[in-house]
RNA sequence: GGGCGAUUAGCUCAGUUGGUUAGAGCAUCCCUCUGAUAAGGGGAAGGUCUCAGGUUCAACUCCUGAAUCGCCCA
């Protein structure tokens, strides 16, 4: 092996510019396959399994924090020498999908994509989600993010292939074997095991492992076709399932109001309260007796069939003209005009009243009647008040109208009353027939016509406008309508309680996952998996015209039940159109089945991936070492309910057992402001601006080190900090280190020849801590605590360490110290490249090449070796000796020392530069130890001569005695007061000694003698009033500030050493090189230069230094401390 | 309406089973150091720990209630 040559560094680094280096050298070496290959054979596994990205548009940043994770910890349990998977994953059915076709094709319904043709439309949506793929690829690969990807440009080919002739033969070139097929066949096998790659949840065995998924849950019976009104959009002509209701899904809008007046037919009003008897008298006499419901929805008035009252709350009775109001006694803002107060009416008492039907006259409402009156055998139905502990007063009048149609509520009501149900819109929003001059109307458009319908008849009493939530369609915004349909759902009666055991069994990260997991569980309602779209998976349910259905179970099974159709789908993906054209037969009534023409709620192809992407139907062996995985992480919100839950609905509907042994989630990502990301709004960070602009690694370290449950603000600001205060010092310290190796030649050898100072052996303990540290949080999933560690370690690295070291890299020989210098600081620098490789892999990748491993390629290394510092063995742990716990905390000491010193010379004003001959210290006896090993240093960093250990401790300090509550108040209880009172009235100094001689104090309380145990007084020495003295932990330093006339002269010098330098820095020499002077100085100073002419030609690389009436060179003057100085330099 | 979580310095956050003078980083200002990097060091200022009760010798910490914010459900 040729010798290492260490190259000199740059600190003036573009980390951006750094990181596509370090890429284009990735992809030059194939380093990441080097990895696999270095881990194929390793007994250990880690299971990763990703959750699918939506490949939909380009990547943000928001995804890069989940995908920062995943590489960070598929990189750190690499490096632990594990095997892995490395498959990415992308979501490729659903409705996100088919909005952005549709926009790009500038289509506006259902209608026109049947027009266009669903075949078209469907090779279209792949070709959207192949184009997507390569580019959240690519900008993954730029994130730094090993996966097993695919090569983009082989995902656009496909795409264009797709749309330009799906039947095309293809091969694709693989080291396993080319692979070939038609375009189609192909693209539905992406992700397999001989094409590799990325997953893609279109794929037919992702398809394919659903059914066998729904057809085990049939065999349960828990598959049925229900009815109810769900949230509708108009726009995309289809449900909007309750996972959906996302935090998107609520808007403020203004809406119309109506307070509607039904007019009573039957009103027993023997439990109301009358406020007098001419009140009574007035409602008996009272033409009209109306009662006030309120709705923000007047497009379902027309189907109203109720009124529900709160059977606890207080209704009023009021007069107004010939007409009586009841309405709650809470909303009378409501009413109009002046009116009188006839009476109180619990809700109770109204079970029952009837009134006149709105729109009683409707053919629609007239069927209705007719389908309840057959399904019942009564003859007429009257619409009436029933009793409702929901409806509250807060809005509204305290009436609430019902119309079982148009809102879940209502829906249920309607159920459990037994009434007719009028369920007045089509899939586009639309009236139907039967709604007179409102059929064909779009359900928001019609206030003004009912406003108008309703006053000829008398019914409306006000109409304002109020602002509320109303949900909106999540995908393309559109208002959203309710509707009742028959969609199909999975019941959740059985499930939910093997789900909650099994959610139980997983590791969750935030702790309180859990909970919110199981908390989801109890309160799920069935799961609805059917969607009236077009692409997505084909729900493999074949109804007959009985009504009565089955469930296929696969592929294969198909075609054994095929008896038409399957010609035509052969070959094809299972996707609509071609799927839709195979019929069965019912093996009993010989009825032909067709398939429902749903589609799937697309969390089902998403919560499979456990199974479909490790070969549950294919290779049982091969799911069974992967199975279940180690590790999965998403965003928390949402994903309780969408991907957590369909992961564990399927695996344990399929194995009841937990999918992922543990779950990380963590919070949403907002900007600086903590407002959401919007491109809108112009608040939003591209990700591929914040890699060129912060740098990848800036990024992941940002990530890194956020709380999991807290909300990240991402910005410029927060990564420049991060780039300031973590990238820089790191880069710096490395770039220290190889300038210096670089001019020195010097090169790691196998054999360590240097002599450890304490710093070293600190150093090496710290790392080992560190090592430690980061380690223990890895492997508990806690990239926060890791991080900081790190943070710390670069902090102390480049303060305390570097700081203290460079004079000895100075230095001219290669002496045993400097040589243990730079064996020390290799070893610091080679092990901290490892440790942080995970977390960012760039800029470790290019300090480890300079520092060593690229030595590896360019001497021809053995192909099966390890260039890369992520090929490498993660560094090992191990236990502090007991010497260096005691050396890490000596150094703690003798830092707090010298901070302590700092502060003393900034509050007497005597600047660092002055020389000062002593500090006194007092400090307990195993501080004094710390602070007499690190003498040296604390004399060097405070510039003083001495430390002395001053024997009359009163001189520095008063002490302070006070009760250790922990101990005497449980003791003492309520005399505790007591007690640190007449403790406070002795002598501080007189019970500081009774404790330090180990003797008992007494104290009087309540008349008694109390005495208390010298380990129930705490003894705090505290700086003396007055004097130069500082205190922290239990140390206190004093200051000697006299200014002997030698000190003042040495001080003076180290004036002229300092200028001497500015005037060498602003002359442009280089750091070695070296100088004439000259001076004209005043007396006092030109004696101080000649008593330390030496020092300062040394520290200046001054071979000459010579008083000078005009010294010659590049000049500078300067006056301070009321001495005057003129100097002269020049290059020797 | 119900449930969960939060509220500590200008900002971001620590704060162990209740215990002595509530901390850090950043930002600000002042000083200092510089053969130290976009730096290093010191100091100052900044807090009724959201509010009100309660338990206790003792409450940022435990309990109850309220307010505000966030999330989930209805």
């Amino acid at each position: 092996m040729s010798k290492l040559a260490i190259q000199p560094v740059s600190t003036q680094v573009d980390f951006s510019s750094q990181e596509r280096d370090v890429l284009a050298m990735w992809a030059r070496t194939a380093a990441f396959e080097r990895l696999r290959a270095l881990r194929a054979n390793a007994t250990q596994r880690f299971s990763f399994v990703d959750g699918p990205i939506t490949a939909n548009n380009p990547m943000g940043v928001h995804h890069a924090w989940g995908r920062s994770y995943k590489d960070l910890w598929q990189r750190y349990k690499a490096m632990r020498g594990m095997n892995q998977r490395w498959q990415n994953g992308f979501d490729c059915q659903g409705l996100w999908v088919e909005v952005e076709v549709e926009k790009t094709l500038e289509l506006k319904s259902k209608r026109d994509i049947e027009e266009m043709g669903i075949e078209k439309f469907i090779r279209l949506c792949k070709q959207r989600v192949l184009k997507s793929a390569a580019q959240q690829t690519e900008q993954s690969i730029r994130l730094g993010y090993w996966m097993d990807w695919n090569d983009p440009s082989e995902l656009r080919q496909l795409g264009e292939a797709l749309v330009a002739d799906p039947a095309a033969t293809l091969t694709l070139p693989r080291a396993g074997g080319a692979v070939s097929g038609t375009v189609e066949q192909l693209v539905g096998q992406l992700g397999d095991a001989r094409l590799g790659g990325s997953y893609f949840t279109f794929s037919d065995e992702n398809n394919y492992q659903i059914w066998g998924f729904l057809k085990e849950c049939h065999k349960h019976g828990w598959v049925y076709r229900g009815g109810d009104v769900i949230p509708w959009c108009p726009r995309c002509a289809t449900g909007i399932s309750q996972h959906e209701m996302e935090v998107d899904g609520y808007k403020d809008v203004p809406d119309p109001a109506f307070t509607v007046r039904m007019k009573l037919i039957t009103a027993d009003v023997t439990a109301a309260r009358w406020e007098s008897d001419e009140a009574r008298a007035a409602w008996n006499a009272s033409k009209a007796r109306y009662a006030l419901a309120w709705t923000t929805t007047p497009w379902t008035l027309p189907a109203n069939v109720m009124c529900a009252v709160g059977p606890k709350l207080d209704y009023a009775i009021v007069r107004q003209g010939d007409a009586c109001y009841v309405l709650g006694a809470r909303t009378l803002k409501l009413m109009q005009g002046e009116y009188e107060r006839l009476g109180t009416i619990a809700g109770a008492g109204m079970d029952g009243w009837t009134y006149e039907g709105l729109y009683d006259e409707l053919p629609a409402w007239k069927d209705a009647e007719r389908e309840w009156a057959v399904r019942t055998g009564k003859q007429h139905f009257a619409h009436h008040i029933i009793l409702w502990d929901d409806v509250g007063e807060e809005e509204g009048s305290g009436i609430v109208h019902n119309a079982p149609g148009c809102g879940p509520e209502d829906y249920k009501l309607g159920r459990q009353f037994g009434t007719p149900a009028v369920a007045p819109l089509d899939e586009q929003g639309n009236f139907m027939e039967g709604f007179g001059a409102l059929t064909g109307r779009f359900g928001h458009d019609v206030p003004n016509d009912v406003e108008r319908n309703l006053r000829d008849k008398g019914y409306l009493y006000r109409r304002d406008t109020y602002m509320h939530r109303y949900p909106h369609c999540w995908r393309c915004k559109t208002k959203l309508l309710f509707r009742q349909v028959d969609e199909w759902y999975i019941s959740m009666d059985e499930l939910r309680h093997h789900m909650m055991r099994v959610s139980g069994e997983m590791n969750w990260i935030p702790e309180f996952g859990k909970e919110r997991e199981l908390d989801w569980l109890r309160n799920m309602h069935d799961w609805m998996i059917s969607k009236k779209r077009y692409w997505g998976l084909a729900l493999p349910i074949w109804e007959y015209p009985d009504g009565s259905f089955e469930v296929i179970g696969s592929r294969d099974e198909l075609k054994a039940r095929a008896v038409e159709g399957w010609e035509t789908f052969d070959g094809h993906t299972p996707h609509r159109p071609w799927i839709d054209g195979v019929k069965i037969k019912h093996p009993v009534t010989g009825q032909l089945g067709t398939r429902v023409k749903d589609v799937g709620n697309p969390w089902l192809d998403a919560g499979i991936v456990a199974y479909s992407t490790l070969g549950y139907r294919s290779d049982r062996e091969n799911w069974a070492k992967w199975f279940p995985a180690d590790f999965i992480t998403e965003s928390f919100p949402g994903q309780f309910r969408n991907w957590f839950y369909s992961l564990i609905a399927m695996s344990t509907v399929l194995e009841s057992t937990m999918p992922a042994r543990t779950v990380l989630g963590f919070a949403t990502l907002f900007d600086e402001k903590g407002e959401p990301m919007h491109k809108s709004k112009g608040n939003s960070i591209e990700f591929n601006e914040a890699a060129e602009r912060a740098g990848a690694d800036v990024m992941r370290w940002t990530y890194a080190r956020q709380k999991y449950d807290d909300n990240l603000l991402f910005g410029w600001k927060m990564l420049d900090h991060i780039r300031r205060d973590v990238f820089i010092p790191l880069w710096n310290v490395y770039a220290f280190f190889c300038n210096y190796a670089s001019i020195d030649g010097w090169s790691p050898e196998a054999e360590r020849r240097g002599t450890q100072t304490a710093l070293d052996r600190w150093v090496l303990a710290r790392l080992a801590q560190v090592t430690g540290e980061i380690t223990a949080a890895l492997e508990a999933y806690d990239a926060r605590t890791a991080a900081f560690a790190g943070e710390r370690f670069i902090d102390d690295l480049s303060k305390w360490y570097v700081r203290r070291s460079r004079e000895r890299f100075w230095r001219g020989e290669m002496d045993a110290d400097k040589r243990a210098a730079y064996e020390t600081l290799y070893e610091v620098l080679t092990t901290l490249c490892r440790l942080l490789a995970p977390f960012v892999p760039f800029i470790t990748e290019a300090m480890w090449q300079n520092l060593g491993g690229h030595r590896l390629i360019e001497g021809g290394a053995a192909p099966a070796g390890a260039f890369s510092v992520h090929h490498e063995p993660w560094p090992a742990t191990r236990a502090l000796s007991g010497e260096e716990q005691a050396l890490l905390d000596e150094v703690a000491i003798a830092r707090t020392t010298v901070n302590l010193g700092h502060s003393l010379r900034a509050q007497s004003k005597v600047k660092v530069r002055q020389p000062l001959a002593r500090i006194f210290v007092v400090a307990d006896p195993a501080a004094r130890v710390a602070i007499q090993r690190q003498e040296g240093v604390i004399a060097d960093e405070l510039n003083v001569k001495a430390i002395e250990f001053t024997q009359r401790e009163s001189d520095l300090v008063t002490y302070r005695v006070l009760p250790d509550n922990r101990k005497l108040g449980p003791k003492l209880g309520a005399d505790f007061p007591k007690a640190r009172a007449a403790l406070a009235a002795l002598d501080a100094g007189a019970v500081a000694a009774a404790v330090r001689a180990g003797r008992e104090v007494v104290l009087q309380v309540n008349g008694a003698n109390v005495a208390l145990a010298p380990d129930e007084i705490l003894v705090q020495a505290q700086p003396r009033e007055g004097l130069v003295v500082e205190g922290a932990d239990g140390i206190v330093v004093g200051l000697d500030t006299t200014l002997t006339p030698a000190l003042l002269s040495e001080g003076l010098s180290r004036d002229v050493i300092r200028r001497l330098n500015d005037l060498r820095k602003s002359a442009g020499l280089k750091i070695t090189d070296r100088i004439h002077t000259e001076y004209a100085a005043t007396p006092r100073l030109a004696e101080a230069i000649g008593a330390f002419s030496a020092a300062i030609a040394g520290e200046t690389l001054s071979v000459s230094l010579l008083a000078a009436a005009n010294p010659a060179g590049t000049q500078a003057s300067d006056s301070f401390d009321g001495e005057t100085l003129t100097l002269g330099i020049r290059k020797a």
